[in-house]
DNA sequence: CATATATTACTGCCTTAACAGTAAATTATC
DNA sequence: GATAATTTACTGTTAAGGCAGTAATATATG
């Protein structure tokens, strides 16, 4: 299984949500959860970043060219 | 624009890229390449995993339940 | 063990991303 | 400024994700 879908879900449990409850907070259908936490990667970016504000995941970027981590998903 | 988006086109043009090499190197349209740097967000995870792992730009994942930060994107 | 809850899996419909092709606008090169 | 290259933008078609509904399996709770 995909480890993104992993960190998920281990997120998803601590916080006590079903995917369900998940999906609904996070405005997506529970397809959706289940697709993620399954490891697949054709979802929609947008519903992998819903996923992730909701259970406070930051994604972060870097490469050589850059001196400093940047984090793409800043919520409010 | 999008942060990522932005990201993405500098790491394009240091790599002396145009965005329909870029496609091709990625196996993806010219259009995705266009949209995600303009800074779509609906684009296929899949998409944008194919498009940084090109550019080698590695994706991390950090939360306050993570002690270390996960790297998402390994590529051979 | 029985019941309830949650997860996994499958279905068909609907929306939309991905795509190639093309044209216009922008930028680079001479 | 003229030419070429690149990027932006739009179009119609095709393929696929998102979704609710439902059923079957797995897990939790009594």
């Amino acid at each position: 299984m995909g480890k993104l879908g992993n960190i998920i879900r281990i997120h998803r449990k601590k916080a006590k949500l079903t995917q369900k409850q998940l999906a609904d907070f996070a405005g997506l259908g529970k397809t959706v959860i289940f697709d993620i936490e399954k490891g697949k990667e054709t979802v929609q970016f947008s519903s992998l970043l819903k996923v992730l504000n909701v259970l406070n995941i930051k994604l972060k970027i870097k490469s050589r060219l850059m001196e400093k981590e940047e984090v793409i998903n800043e919520e409010g």
